[in-house]
DNA sequence: CGCCATGAATTATATGATAAATTGGCCCAT
DNA sequence: ATGGGCCAATTTATCATATAATTCATGGCG
């Protein structure tokens, strides 16, 4: 009586294998905070639990280990790791911080993370942009114009602008905040586009392209800075007026 | 004749365990280019080459998955992937990273990445950091004194300002930073030392504090601002020198 | 020439057995 | 009573083997 685990076995089709599906699966309950209170199960349990071999067990153990969500040892069994340890800028683990719950406080902590990181990024491209990042800025700001007039994606083209000048910056540690910048542009324009219908400022975005391209790289910061500081005092209001309606 | 591999059999005692001793093998192999002409072996060969049974070699090669360093697919083998899809700021990358070589290029990166984050740190510190946060702050501060004196060490101390400026943000993204700016700062500094026998200047750490115990946002962003400045400048310095030496 | 069947290579999954590590308790000596 | 060390149980770690599923190349057939 009492704990009898409803043995909800996993769907033969959740991701590439089952590995990956019990990974998926692991990951999501683990950061929604599903063992908060209840020890994560021995392997053999979760074998049995979700109906795959062990082998997949330990692989999508191992897995999730190695994005510091676990941690296992012998006769200790296997244990949830504190957050802290979580590796956020892991693509898995942010999209199933995101799918979790929608939190404003989540979109102002990745957009905190943007005005640190987009204006240095721009300032770095001044310096060091080649032709082909200055082609990429001005392709996308083209498809911005475009999808101004309904013949692109606002948001794809938005996003492709932001990776553009991620990767003028020619620093592999900025570049690869790519993914987590997408997902946070991804989120939080949809947020703010459902709050005011603004489609993103062109000239804003197209003072940054000319800026890079000038080399100038005072004023590309200051111009990135103030479209990403433009969203988080969105992010601001709409939060406060939350809290207190009308 | 030819490609003979010496069968290099893992030593039993690298890392906590087998797996986790081919995983930083491998690991380290993959980042030092060992597989950039030649492609990586197949499951079979690895466990014969390392002496290990498949479960360990298919255990290490997900957790090299999980952190974006190889793909694994039926028939077409194991690949490496393209260095943009390697996680940088999963620590064990990040040590691979380093362990490979030193290179003046890598510990610029490094502080351009901080050059954006600690300085927004330091401002949102001044918004949002609590007691115990101003605390930590003055702790360190009194660390670096004492070791100016020879009671600390100058290294820990210097870094547990930088870590709890970075707590003071109270953003989980920066916090998360942690590793990386302590690895950054273990490597920049031991470099900035040698090259001049300055120790950290005290003062503008104090400021730094002084202006985030104030609330003071701006004078917190431009007071770390300019404190890594200094090392970026450094490194420039040093750099060009070596390359034109004399 | 193109399409499909077939086979080979490789990873994916399952299972069973044994080893190693760690924990906790028990017993004994003092 | 208390401390230390030994023993047993639990759980992960490792190994071995077998079978399935996936994918690519090849060659045959229309």
């Amino acid at each position: 009586m009492g704990t009898e685990q409803k043995s909800e076995r996993l769907p033969r089709d959740l991701g590439r294998n089952l590995t990956f599906g019990l990974v998926d699966l692991l990951g999501t309950k683990i950061i929604t905070g599903a063992y908060d209170r209840e020890a994560f199960p021995i392997e053999a349990s979760l074998a049995e639990q979700y109906g795959v071999s062990r082998s997949v067990t330990r692989e999508a153990v191992k897995m999730l280990t190695a994005k510091g969500l676990l941690s296992a040892r012998p006769r200790q069994g296997t244990v949830v790791q504190p957050s802290t340890a979580w590796n956020l800028f892991d693509t898995d683990v942010l999209r199933w911080s995101l799918e979790r719950e929608f939190s404003y406080e989540l979109l102002r902590h990745f957009n905190e993370l943007r005005v640190a990181i987009e204006p240095e990024a721009a300032a770095m491209g001044a310096c060091f942009a080649g032709e082909e990042d200055i082609a990429a800025l001005s392709a996308a700001l083209e498809r911005m114009k475009a999808a101004d007039e309904g013949k692109d994606n606002v948001l794809d083209a938005d996003i492709a602008f932001h990776v553009a000048v991620l990767r003028a910056s020619k620093n592999p540690f900025y570049i690869q905040l790519r993914d987590v910048i997408e997902t946070a542009l991804r989120t939080s324009i949809r947020m703010t586009n459902r709050i005011k219908g603004r489609s993103a400022s062109i000239p804003d975005h197209q003072r940054v392209r000319d800026a890079i391209k000038a080399g100038n790289a005072d004023e590309a910061r200051q111009a990135m800075r103030y479209l990403i500081g433009e969203v988080l005092v969105l992010i601001g209001r709409v939060q406060d007026s939350d809290a207190n309606p009308a």
